[in-house]
RNA sequence: GGUCCGAUAGCUCAACUGGAUAGAGCAUCAGCCUUCUAAGCUGAGGGUUCGGGGUUCGAGUCCCUGUCGGAUCACCA
């Protein structure tokens, strides 16, 4: 049983035994700074059965957990709120706990299983900071569930079919002149999101030319011959036409290459890709079944739909007259047949952003029309655009960032800055480097991590590369100052087992604040998955580096000269390291030995 | 136009899901390095939580209403 249960059944008896009535929902939280104690129990809701005024109910409450509950030193109340002070016992006994359980931080195995997708990009242009957000949130869940003891696969369907990559593969037919990757020393993903940007440019310079010549908007659209050339290569691609096919295969396997190396740099993996040219004919499959079995219905010209009126919303295009799928179509594919890969999984979470909510609405009612009881257990991880201080990405308009541009500039930056602070004697060239990515990956992961994922955030350049205050290397920085405490303890010879910390019977405040929050890691872990929020373990690991800082800037360590102290400090030291550790790899940010 | 989401300090974000005098960082100002790493710590100023109603012991949080971002409502993905 952990502290804080302890407590509330304490609480639970105090309150039978003085009221003669139980309540259900006691109402604790932690006390706020500004008066003594751990926890606080909120009184208000006690007067209905105390039919007494709150401040009384507090007290009488009080009165009978000092004098029968052994976890309580005493108390005080203001107004309703009734402020619990711990005995210190219970804190090193907190702090004896944790640091002999090597496995702080990872909850024990639930037997459930889950998958998470996320990534998942269009193969004709370059990752940018948009997918940075979205592989970091989903990667840092999948470590998060894990965490809380799932079994976790991660997965992304790659795009990897479809107009967009015959207008890449169009313009480099028309301008490419054989470049390749290799023979231009162009990253593969740039080099045919290049050659996407080539197509727009051809594309409107040709319509612009047919509307000069009286043709409509509309009909120059459809009409000018670069657009005519992607969409017959469509269509070639679609009747397996080998040609085409080879091309589309070339070009592809460029921006694979690209994507790993950035994959790599990020630091996300997976486990299981699934590519939509092997799911839309399943997708397909399955549209036709539902067809058969009345949950669709066609159009007289040859269409396929789904009527979801009834459910509040619109009716929904399936297949197209032509007989060929939509975005749709393949997804209904890619999910059934991850549940066959995986049939022991009980859900499954999609990575992707807040404008898709409508179609994952209507995604998971038809799966569930369909028949699939799983349906109700896909859960869509929807997560707010990333703007610019000079407001949205445009791809148009050429105001996306480049994913590994800002990757190189981040980790240029924190070179700079630590350089700058003379950070590096008797630091080799090699791990200097080490650090410099180590650093400029964890600012520009933290950024993007500790905003609620949901919402839409701001991405300020000139912030992203702070290093001080709420940031990534502001608490690998206090990670790297334990270490060197840890260090020098080591090198006295202080070996510290937990029973050596019972000799302790007293606490200073910075240490009873310090173990409060590293007691509270294992909530939070909850918490964060149950919000699929990385931002709670964010705020989490800034909490507890804040507060050992406090701790570590008051009470000098080696200049105490009671041995159970010292003990007792570094102990608490080296547990939090541990934490800060291991939440900083819930986010995926390492923490250097030294800085 | 329908539906959904958002608005908190000059700026970027929190607020334990209805609890105390709304908290951090950045920026500004003032202190602290002969001590275990100053990428740190301490302090000051900074707020009508978008406006207006309501619900109750109590509202940034719930309900209604208005204003202003945004997203979505494709035989695009």
């Amino acid at each position: 049983m952990n502290l804080d249960q302890l407590l509330r059944s304490e609480i639970q008896k105090a309150v039978t035994a003085v009221f003669q009535q139980q309540i259900d929902n006691l109402q604790l939280q932690p006390t706020n700074a500004e008066f003594e104690g751990s926890h606080t129990l909120v009184c208000f809701p006690l007067t209905k059965i105390s039919r007494k005024g709150p401040e009384e109910t507090a007290r009488m409450v009080g009165d009978y957990l000092v004098q029968n509950a052994g976890i309580v030193a005493r108390f005080n109340v203001v107004k309703g709120f009734l402020n619990i002070v711990l005995n210190d016992s219970v804190w090193v006994n907190v702090l004896q706990n944790i640091y002999a359980n090597k496995q702080y931080g990872q909850l024990p195995s639930n037997g459930q299983e889950i998958m998470i997708e996320y990534s998942s990009p269009n193969t004709n242009k370059p990752l940018h900071l948009g997918h940075l957000r979205n592989n970091f949130l989903g990667w840092s869940v999948s470590e998060i569930y894990k965490a809380n003891g799932y079994n976790v696969h991660k997965v992304q369907i790659i795009n990897d079919r479809g107009i967009h990559i015959c207008k890449s593969m169009a313009a480099w037919v028309l301008y490419g002149d054989g470049e390749t990757p290799k023979s231009s020393g162009v990253k593969g993903d740039h080099l045919v999101g290049k050659y996407y940007v080539e197509f727009n440019k051809a594309y409107v310079a040709q319509v612009n030319a047919l509307v000069e010549k009286g043709s409509t908007k509309e009909d120059a659209e459809k009409n000018a011959p670069i657009m005519q050339m992607a969409s017959e290569m469509l269509r070639k691609w679609e009747q397996k036409d080998s040609e085409t096919v080879e091309l589309w295969k070339t070009m592809n396997g460029w921006v694979y290459e690209g994507f790993n190396e950035t994959y790599k740099k990020m630091g996300v993996d997976f486990e299981k890709l699934y590519y939509e040219s092997d799911t839309y004919l399943l997708g397909k499959e399955e549209v036709l079944k539902g067809l058969e079995s009345g949950v669709f219905f066609k159009k007289e010209d040859g269409s396929v739909w789904v009527d979801l009126t009834g459910d509040g919303l619109d009716q929904k295009v399936l297949l197209r007259a032509d007989g060929t799928s939509v975005y749709m179509t393949q997804d209904i594919g890619t999910a059934i047949l991850r549940f066959r890969d995986f049939p022991n999984i009980t859900g499954q979470v999609y990575t992707v952003g807040n404008e898709q909510e409508y179609h994952f609405k209507v995604l998971f009612l038809i799966l569930s029309k369909l028949g699939y009881d799983w349906a109700k257990r896909c859960y869509h991880l929807s997560y707010g655009m990333v703007d610019l201080p000079t407001g949205k990405m445009k791809s148009r308009e050429g105001t996306v960032v480049d994913a590994d541009d800002l990757i190189q500039e981040m980790v240029t930056e924190a070179e700079k800055q630590t350089r700058e602070l003379g950070k590096l004697d008797g630091v080799s060239a090699d791990d200097a480097h080490k650090l410099f990515n180590m650093i400029g990956l964890s600012a520009l992961k933290f950024f993007l991590l500790k905003v609620d994922p949901k919402k839409r955030m701001l991405f300020d350049p000139n912030e992203s590369i702070q290093l001080q205050g709420f940031t990534g290397p502001f608490i690998q920085y206090t990670h790297a100052r334990i270490k060197a405490i840890l260090r020098k303890a080591e090198s006295l010879n202080l070996s510290i087992s937990a029973d050596d910390l019972s000799a302790i019977t007293s606490l200073e405040p910075a240490e009873r604040d310090a173990l409060q929050v590293l007691n509270s890691f294992e909530s939070k872990l909850k918490e964060a998955a149950k919000d699929y929020s990385p931002a709670v373990i964010a705020n989490y690991a800034y909490d507890l580096a804040k507060q050992y800082n406090q701790f570590y800037q008051n009470i000098p360590i080696f200049n105490e000269a009671d041995q159970a102290k010292l003990k007792f400090r570094i102990a608490l030291s080296s547990s939090i390291a541990n934490a800060v550790k291991k939440s900083m790899a819930l986010l995926g940010i390492e923490v250097p030995e030294r800085m």
